[in-house]
DNA sequence: CTGAAAGCGCTAACAA
DNA sequence: TTGTTAGCGCTTTCAG
């Protein structure tokens, strides 16, 4: 076992006291001390492949440079590109990022961060907020900075980076209209979270400014933003009755859910019903019929909800303010195969 | 900002030196402690939300409690599982994990690698070998406890949780036997790499048990395993000219891309060819035509290699023997619409 | 069984 | 510009 080496080894190699040695090696402090003996330490530092100690530096600092995310559902494509994007602005900065996943259940949220703050992390990025979503005690005394991303709160004054989903489903809206579709339903996702709140009302917003009703019939809302939980509310909204020529998804899983609803009933997509989804996940261009959904750069937003964060990292004060993050990020309409003019009437 | 409490604060509290308080916050030294004053203790940490701070404790047992994981594209949908079991199993024993990607590049995997060891992780899982894989030296200095998963090496003893391939590539070999197709092709994955090599070899020993001849010319490898690597493998078999009814692909994302080159030239699968996958990724279930492929438990698998780093965190000193983790997981067929009987000749 | 004291590797006053 | 001196919060000898 090769023995590690620390900052006293060098300084001694170098011929110099700890604390010299310390601050040649830190960029902050360096022009405190002589170029020459800087330029030693260095030296001294790169040839015996030392490599300063986290755990020491943070103890001091009393910071550990690595910062925790939190998303509801791992397995769900939609957040692999939130975290990379995060994972690399980060990185560059030399964070480390710590994730975890609560399942989208608060109580497990609740677990979770606790567990990401006994590590005395930096810094939390949460992908899991619900609307009525309240910081547990210990983020409020601690005041931990901590950004939202894709969803945000009502509640609270925490920076969340997001999408514009009433853009978004404006898009949507007109797509279908200019289809010829007039009765179109919307199979929400749950509306206890931003994303699925939002989505409905800019449904009823923009289905208005088209001259259209937004009946309340034609509005059922999934327990979550699952397959299954589409397709549970997608029956109910054939079961009632109504008739409807399109679906306005609350995202792509529900989306699929409702193929599903509707392939069992014999109802052919989009031949019979036009369908939308939400966030264009991998391999959704891939699913039978190809789905027409929206797009939003989520590497992106992950890296703005990075940048975010790391300002308020630089400014503690700004901690507990309203940091305003840069716009909304913008989405864009990917039409594919789920949608067709709407048939005769 | 409310203070945050340390081990000094119990300890006054409760009226004991901070000595005690450690023994009895810590249930290895537990016992030494006197049974009342150790409830004591307890209690008073219990009441003022006493958490121990990792770092300090890791400054001084020398371990900070993560666990480094290497994963060659955190986009692809093979990974999250495999990630989520090996983080559930190391979260029950207090462990976190920081999480890293390399695009599948041995130059940036040693940069991750260096990161993490930087941050003086226990150890580390490693879904990233390439069978040519040589340890970085500060990896073989500091004898960091790793394991492999997924893919394995050839050069080294390090220990492995993989899923069986022989009988994987075995399962679709005698299903497309069985519907009747003799001339197989494979599209292998990178044979740089254990899982494209022993699929290989495996395609090549199977074919010949069932009496077929694994013509070379019906072997073409990909560069990657990614979806537009197999359009273009699969693109130089349909050049080449050879007459084949199926091909068995190195993963599903392979066989998305042989699906891509097969449609390009309006052959239909599986009226025309049949396509087997690997892995059975999340939603491939659901790409038209739904693709018959080899189910692995990848969250078990993840949660093996877990488990197996943890025996060797306990004893040390099987660092660098072979650890041989529990038998190969076993994989099974998933039968979809992309097989079919062989085109009558 | 418990207290005293040292020290993990590093940074940050404070002196010189 | 550099060295001295304290610790950060915790565990772990070593005495008592």
């Amino acid at each position: 076992m090769a023995q590690v080496i620390t900052l006293k080894d060098v300084a001694s190699e170098a011929g110099v006291h700890v604390s010299t040695a310390s601050r040649a090696l830190n960029p902050e402090t360096r022009s405190v001390v002589n170029d020459e003996t800087a330029g030693r330490v260095l030296a001294v530092a790169e040839r015996l492949g030392y490599r300063p100690h986290p755990l020491a530096r943070g103890l001091r600092t009393n910071q550990t440079l690595t910062i925790g995310m939190i998303v509801p559902d791992l397995m769900n494509p939609l957040f692999p590109p939130i975290y990379a994007g995060a994972e690399a602005s980060l990185r560059d900065k030399g964070y480390s990022l710590l994730i975890g996943n609560d399942d989208d259940d608060p109580v497990k949220a609740k677990a979770v961060m606790a567990a990401l703050l006994e590590r005395r992390v930096d810094g939390l990025i949460l992908a899991t907020a619900h609307l009525d979503f309240a910081l547990p005690a210990a983020l409020n005394q601690e005041m931990v900075p901590t950004v939202l991303v894709n969803r945000t709160t009502d509640s609270m004054a925490l920076p969340a980076v997001i999408g514009d989903d009433d853009a978004g489903i404006g898009l949507v809206v007109r797509h279908l209209v200019g289809l010829g579709h007039a009765a179109i339903a919307h199979v929400t996702g749950p509306t206890a979270v931003s994303t699925g709140r939002i989505r409905r009302e800019a449904f009823a917003r923009w289905m208005d400014s088209e001259g259209l009703a937004a009946e309340p019939a034609l509005v059922v809302e999934a327990d979550a933003f699952r397959t299954e939980a589409g397709h549970a509310a997608c029956d109910r909204l054939l079961d009632s009755g109504v008739s409807f020529t399109a679906i306005v998804a609350g995202n792509d899983l529900i989306a699929l859910g409702c193929y599903d609803a509707l392939t069992e009933r014999g109802l052919s997509i989009p031949d019979d019903v036009s369908v939308t989804g939400y966030n264009d996940m991998t391999f959704i261009d891939r699913v039978n019929p190809p789905l027409t959904t929206v797009s939003l750069p989520y590497e992106q937003m992950g890296a703005a909800a990075a940048q975010t964060l790391l300002v308020m990292l630089e400014f503690e004060e700004w901690q507990h303010d309203v940091v305003d993050p840069s716009a909304k990020l913008q989405p864009s309409l990917v039409v594919r195969d789920s949608t067709g003019p709407a048939p005769a009437g």
